[in-house]
DNA sequence: TTTGCTGCAAAAGGTTTGCAGTGAC
DNA sequence: GTCACTGCAAACCTTTTGCAGCAAA
């Protein structure tokens, strides 16, 4: 897939920085803090400056290649944009995310979002759907919560 | 409504600077950042120290009185529990921040959660709707959008 | 060659922590 | 009087910005 193609409408650049966290991201499939990118990346023996990362991100995000999002954590998490529209959930004691494939919930929540568009008078956007809860394991290892 | 008693089962004293925290969220009914919270208080000429609103506002979230939430800003906010059970709808443009009634949309969401914890095998203790878009007189100001 | 991109260092928020003094009970 | 709470200052973390040198086109 050709996505950094995108880039070349504007005066932008494929640079091999963003071409190694668009990999990256395409690779791991969830969402990854800047610290766990910059790690992976390391680990592939790929060196690139956090101000790069997160400027390279930002852009991306603008040009929609990469999802930002929220996860309760106080920091952003990101993820390919080429990944089959999804939401998470999130286990509180161990912090696994796991994706939901939207495929089950689409219609749910295509409704909720024209329920609250209409009522509202809003035109949508976008829209944030995460579970919190325990794992299977988790939950096993302290049924009392 | 004497919420500050929740506290009085530990070891944890009902102080001043809890009682106005409180107040304001339950005056205010909307998600507030602490930066906020100090200017509203200091209007009223209330002063608490910006840690102690952090370690405050830490602790009633741990007992439940107040939600801490995201809203796509990189920082958290914060609203009284006591409020109805709802969701948001944030604008994009003017980031005017409204609340959804949960009571239209509570079976959908409780079927989607309900989905969701049996496929998933999560014991669910927690779930988060947003929607972002353009509010009235947003869209209306750029249409093309 | 041009001008966008990168690394480095510094700064900017939001949030947390250590400590000595204060106040709730 | 005790021990939790507060204010102040410093630290921490994530994210942003300025700038000089580098590299894509």
């Amino acid at each position: 897939m050709n996505v950094l193609n995108v880039l070349k409408r504007k005066e932008e650049r494929k640079t091999s920085a963003r071409k190694a966290i668009l990999d990256l991201l395409e690779e791991i499939k969830k969402p990854l803090v800047v610290s766990e990118i910059i790690k992976r990346l390391n680990k592939k023996g790929i060196k690139i400056d956090r101000a790069t990362i997160f400027r390279n991100i930002n852009l991306m995000v603008k040009e929609n290649l990469i999802n930002k999002i929220e996860l309760n954590e106080g920091k952003f998490r990101y993820e390919s944009s080429f990944l089959p529209h999804h939401h998470h959930i999130v286990c509180t004691k161990c912090n696994m995310i796991k994706d939901i494939k939207s495929d089950f919930l689409h219609k749910e929540i295509d409704n909720l979002s024209k329920k609250a568009s209409k009522l509202y008078g809003f035109k949508m956007e976008d829209h944030k759907v995460e579970f919190f809860g325990r794992c299977r394991e988790c939950k096993e290892l302290s049924p009392s919560l």
